[in-house]
DNA sequence: TTGAATTTTGCAACTGAGTTGCATAAAATG
DNA sequence: CATTTTATGCAACTCAGTTGCAAAATTCAA
């Protein structure tokens, strides 16, 4: 893939400006474009270290731009809201003894909490 | 859903002895039964909390029994191996600070560690 | 134990994400 | 400006997961 074609600019504008991270179907509804130009801009994007992939464990692919930095994210179980958090202390000590312990050498990983966000906390709902 | 039908039999039994996560797919193919009994079971018993649902950012729905216990996955870059890790300390002060800095509740989380397996660890492979 | 009510299972048909092959459009290069 | 390369789009496909409906199995009451 060359660089800077008009349908790649779209999505990485589009997920710079985003705080949370977009699905296909979601960034086809603004980067109005063929889906699988997008797919594999998409790819060739991840394969440069310019996107981030992953998902919250709903088998939903969704996508962040690697400008925004490591992070992880607050997931409401009442409305779906994704927020951005970054830790204090990010996991080197456990990353650490991982490989201390089990000889497991650890690159990256993913984490995610569950819970209720501000607004939720206070609706009866589960 | 009833309870202890051999679908759902099969499925408990087959995830209680399995010590990494599967897939719709890959439990298909050993409970040799209707996908949508497989599926409709599954749900159940996520409902009921005996199972855990969740997925590595690749887009593959897994299921793990809960009586496992919490803990998180190495999972091997290379060869793709999954195994289960426990913690020393499963990130209650985090999700503390979190509750008071964000004013979010967290109430579980999922994390997932990606790296190099001892086996593969002496490739040259990435 | 028989028969109605309920639950589980299976089938067929569907939806929707993601992929692949192929043809065309747009850039880059000499 | 013609040739090569890369990006885009379309059509057709695969496969996970869902839904409606009918049949089988189970539960339970009389």
């Amino acid at each position: 893939m060359k660089r800077s074609t008009p349908v790649r600019n779209k999505i990485l504008k589009l997920l710079r400006v985003c705080k949370y991270p977009l699905s296909v179907p979601e960034i086809n509804k603004k980067v109005k474009a063929n889906k699988t130009t997008i797919y594999r801009q998409i790819e060739s994007m991840i394969k440069e270290g310019i996107l981030f992939k992953f998902d919250f464990g709903d088998g939903v692919v969704r996508y962040e731009s690697a400008s925004n930095g490591h992070h992880h994210h607050l997931i409401c179980n009442n409305c779906g809201e994704i927020e951005g958090v970054v830790l204090d202390d990010d996991l080197t000590r456990e990353e650490k003894l991982i490989f201390e312990k089990r000889n497991f050498l650890v690159t990256s990983h993913m984490l995610e909490f569950f819970g209720f966000c501000k607004n939720c906390q206070s609706d009866t709902k589960s």
